[in-house]
RNA sequence: GCCCGGGUGGUGGAACUGGUAGACACGCAGGACUUAAAAUCCUGUGAUCAUUGCGAUCGUGCGGGUUCGAUUCCCGCCCCGGGUACCA
């Protein structure tokens, strides 16, 4: 009998699941291991084989840990917050809870089907009240704190509020950078609204006027991380500014701690290099320019402060408030118009013409503090208002846009660094001596930024500052599915909803669109008020949930706590997290806020939410392809289809075969196919392939299920794994898969002997032979050390050698095979359960220990091996592979016989690597 | 433009710290078994030349360098993938 898959695999998800196999609870005489995946978002078109990469790599690891002794917590749950669920509600008017939950219970199934050792009974779903109570309970947190920048962590409102009252604000920074300074007196006496108004410039989750990204056609702000490109990252659609009463979170206030922090966790470096890019950390100073006959100054942001002598004028972004002020009658007209254009082109617009240049004069004059010479006050839409200070000295000689500029408006180019050719291009990098340049000259750039920092203090026009990129995080979404805020309005102003009536749950409402007056589609909901005030409308974006689902993991049905202070002392932090690079300045980067923002509060004791972080690759499409001769129904193979003229269509990828069409099926696939004729090539019909995107539309999704129907759940997993390094993207093709499949065979084999038509069982007990014991141990050595490296691919391959091996050696011994069942079974659960079983034990496999391996019998046995000479031709030497310390003396003394092997030449000099002797040098 | 990553047979990919390049698998070719097919097993498979046996030469994107020895390290160039985009 050959390996049956289906009834083994069904009885082991059974037994699994009747066992409670995959349920972990706190051992605190284990060492615990927390591996964790991102979780999916259910979506109505349920798994492709691309999505349980890297669920397949982490089960191995997770499994692989549980054998070494570790107290292993390995959860999964739902994203269950999105738009698709929305819009489909929107078209259907079906309840986005509906068609969450029928989504969840197909994938439910499907990753069952692959036999994944998830812990359910954590279950976490975002879109459950019991969890987003929890979601909203850390937003009123964030709500309820302020960034105190002296000790450097998010602090109680309440310390900043004793604050004011002792010492008013004089001596703290106002981090909205707005400079109303007032005493504690002045402070005592504010009304509680203008209190109330202040502090929401400190609190970190606040609602301020601001520009924000606004999507029309999906109705709703996005985030900066939700934009690429100027369009939204879901959908593509386009996206304006627009100003807006929006909640945001004051992340720029972690910007140091994020970006300092990625020292210490083992994330990739093209990771870790995009979130230092988003951040975005320049250092430089901060200078003021007088503006020439008014008491106006321009305050620029510079990094290059040793380039201010080269500073042979200044722009303004268009949006810039100074911009009005300091305007010259005559050119008042000109500047105005062009400021409106500016502000009318969208960021589309803006993006798509960089080259371009525009820009106008004020009629202005800054003055330079140093030389006090008067230079000309420009506006130009290549400065952007959202960062610095919105305007800059422009050095047209060492920054490539200010020389952009200054060729196109023909300003004067004064060269500061020696260095380049200025009359070719700007001369922009940070090396070279200063000319020039007053008290600079001679000095090198790095020391001239020093000694003009310093000027500049010292005269008090300015300061050394660090800017950053990074922007406040918009938290409101002008959508339905979506966790409610937990704010209510009274007089104007937000307050939050008593901890003890959480969660605000999501009202029911007749449309999930917005209303006519075009509020969000909450304003809907009758009577949706709290103590007989209003509600906040707007929800949380889809990034809040899974900003702190790993710690929901550790107790996920705490009905009391976001999760026990003994789960999270005991669980800690994310030992090894899987998932995609997409989510680089996006979910990595919250979650990263929010863990520092509970710890800084004594939540928990972390400052980084995963220690490792592994990127799976992308799995894309094989398309492939028919070519249908023009006007008939004749169907031309793919090597002759260049002798006629054909249009190519795609086809079910799912009836090709090695690339070879399964003419039957096709003929069946659709009805105007029925009677469609070939011309084929040795009696098959080739199909054209190309990589694509997985899509339906294209015709090349493979699901999983279709894979685990015809090869088994093992052999799909084994062969996920097997394609290519887990971080590698690569199109999926199942041509291989066969590979697998064999090798699983192979291996039930081993165990069973042919008896007539009948194979049965057969184990034998004899004591192995070394040779077998070679192989065995070659193997755990090399899987474990696979394992460890993240290389499942190489591991696989390692399995296929080693049932080879035993295959030649015939050997079906007790002893070699059941650790050999053991170092498989992170891999092919299924069959070594099965396995496991047949070997005599009546326990599961999880219940057993990862074998060590025993260096003794690696040892190589040859007595003749090459070795090169002058690292070129080689020649046989008599001598062991292997050799000790000692042996290496005596070998060097055996070197007579290596001079009479090389025709009496004697060795100058002999390297020996690993013990081995690999070239001698004559 | 800038910042990361990467270029190895017909294909996916191995080669861990510089030490026998091409493991393993697919595909292909030939053979065994079979009435036949499937399945299975065996042999070959980087290129060129020689195949009467041992073989010989070239070969990891291109050009150079370091080294007894380079897919691996260094310099210059070309190409591909990802990120980012006037960030002062």
């Amino acid at each position: 009998m050959e390996y049956n898959f289906k009834t083994v695999e069904k009885k082991w998800q059974k037994f699994w699941k009747e066992n409670n196999s995959n349920h972990t609870v706190i051992d605190q005489s284990k060492p615990k291991f927390y591996v964790l995946d991102m979780f999916p978002y259910p979506s109505g078109a349920g798994l492709h084989v691309g999505h349980p990469l890297g669920y397949i790599a982490s089960d191995i690891y997770a499994r692989y840990k549980k054998l070494c002794g570790y107290n292993v917590l390995h959860p999964m749950g739902f994203d269950s917050f999105g738009l698709p669920a929305e819009q489909y509600a929107i078209q259907t008017g079906q309840h986005p809870a509906i068609t969450t939950e029928e989504n969840i219970k197909r994938y439910r199934e499907q990753l069952d089907n692959i036999g994944f050792s998830f812990d359910w009974d954590r279950e976490v779903r975002t879109s459950d009240p019991e969890y987003y109570k929890w979601t909203q309970w850390i937003f009123i947190r964030l709500f309820d704190s302020w960034y105190n920048r002296l000790t450097n962590k998010a602090e109680p409102i309440e310390t900043l509020i004793s604050h004011f009252r002792n010492h008013g604000n004089v001596d703290a920074d106002i981090p909205s950078g707005e400079a109303d300074y007032f005493s504690s007196e002045e402070w005592l006496d504010f009304s509680e609204k203008r209190q109330q108004e202040i502090l929401l410039k400190y609190r970190l989750a606040y609602i301020s006027e601001a520009t924000v990204n606004w999507c029309p056609i999906l109705g709703t702000v996005l985030a900066n991380e939700e934009v690429k490109d100027g369009v939204s990252e879901r959908g593509g659609y386009p996206v304006e500014k627009k100003k807006m009463k929006q909640w945001s979170l004051r992340i720029s206030e972690y910007a140091q701690r994020l970006l300092d922090d990625l020292e210490g966790i083992d994330w990739s470096d093209s990771l870790k290099e995009q979130q230092r890019n988003w951040i975005g950390r320049s250092e430089g100073a901060e200078v003021n320019f007088k503006v020439h006959g008014t008491d106006f100054a321009i305050e620029v942001f510079t990094t290059r402060p040793d380039t201010i002598f080269g500073a042979t004028f200044m722009t303004l972004a268009p949006e810039h408030e100074l911009v009005e002020m300091i305007v010259t009658p005559e050119y008042r007209n000109e500047v105005m118009n062009y400021v409106f254009e500016a502000k009318n082109r969208s960021e589309r617009e803006r993006m798509a013409d960089v080259k371009r240049i525009t820009g106008n004069f004020t009629g202005a004059y800054a003055i330079h503090p140093f030389t006090n010479e008067k230079i000309p006050v420009w506006i130009g839409d290549y400065v952007l208002a959202g960062y610095g200070t919105g305007a800059v000295m422009s050095v047209p000689a060492h920054d490539s846009r200010d020389y952009a500029f200054a060729r196109h408006f023909k300003i004067p180019i004064q060269e500061v660094v020696r260095g380049g050719n200025i009359d070719v291009e700007s001369y922009d990098a940070k090396d070279g001596k200063l000319i020039n340049s007053d008290f600079l000259n001679g000095l090198s750039v790095k020391d001239a930024i020093k000694k003009a920092i310093d000027a500049i203090e010292k005269k008090g026009i300015g300061k050394g500052k660090i800017n950053f990129r990074i922007r406040d995080a918009v938290f409101g979404r002008q959508r339905y599915w979506g966790e409610p805020i937990p704010v209510y309005y009274k007089d104007g102003l937000p307050f939050t909803v008593d901890e003890k009536d959480l969660p605000v749950v999501l009202p029911e409402v007749d449309k999930y669109l917005p209303t006519e007056d075009g509020e969000p589609p909450l304003a809907r909901a009758k009577d949706f008020s709290y103590k007989g005030f209003p509600l906040e409308t707007t929800t949380m974006p889809g990034w809040a949930g899974s900003s702190w689902y790993f710690l929901r993991y550790m107790d996920a049905k705490n009905q009391n706590q976001f999760a026990s202070s003994q789960a999270l002392d005991y669980w800690k932090d994310v030992d090894l997290y899987i998932g995609g690079a997409e989510h680089a300045t996006g979910h990595l980067l919250y979650v990263r806020f929010w863990t520092k923002f509970l710890k800084d509060l004594g939540f928990i004791h972390i400052d980084e939410p995963a220690k490792k972080l592994i990127n799976q690759g992308m799995i894309q499409g094989r398309s492939g392809f028919v070519f249908r001769k023009k006007d008939s129904n004749v169907f031309i193979s793919n090597g002759l289809k260049n002798n006629y003229e054909t249009t190519a269509i795609h086809v079910d990828i799912n009836i090709v075969e090695n690339d070879i069409l399964n003419i039957n099926a096709f003929k069946n696939w659709r009805e105007e196919y029925k009677n469609a004729e070939f011309v084929l090539e040795d009696g098959k019909y080739f199909c054209g392939t190309e990589v694509e995107k997985m899509s339906k539309s294209k015709w090349n999704v493979v699901s999983p299920d279709d894979m685990i129907d015809k090869y088994g759940a093992d052999c799909l997993r084994l062969y996920e794994m097997f394609l290519g390094p887990l971080e590698l993207s690569k199109p999926w093709n199942t041509n291989g898969i066969t590979g697998t499949s064999n090798f699983i065979r192979k291996l039930w084999r081993l165990f069973h002997k042919q008896n007539g038509a009948e194979s049965v069982i057969s184990i034998s007990n004899e004591s192995p032979t070394k040779d077998e014991l070679k192989v065995l141990h070659k193997t755990i050595k090399k899987v474990k050390e696979d394992i460890e490296r993240f290389s499942f691919n190489t591991s696989v391959s390692t399995f296929m050698i080693c049932v080879n091996e035993l295959t030649d050696l015939k050997c079906n011994k007790h002893a070699i095979l059941e650790p050999l069942t053991i170092i498989l079974s992170p891999y092919a659960p299924h069959i070594a359960e099965e396995l496991w079983q047949m070997l005599g034990h009546a326990d599961s496999i999880t219940k057993a220990v990862f074998p060590e391996f025993n260096e003794e019998y690696l040892i190589e046995s040859a007595f003749t091996y090459p070795v090169s000479v002058n690292g070129r031709t080689k020649i046989n030497l008599p001598l062991p592979l292997s050799l000790s310390k000692e042996d290496i003396e005596t070998s060097l003394l055996k070197m007579d016989e290596v001079t009479k092997l090389l025709n009496g030449q004697s060795p100058k000099k002999i390297i020996v690597v690993h013990g081995r002797i690999i070239n001698i040098v004559i």
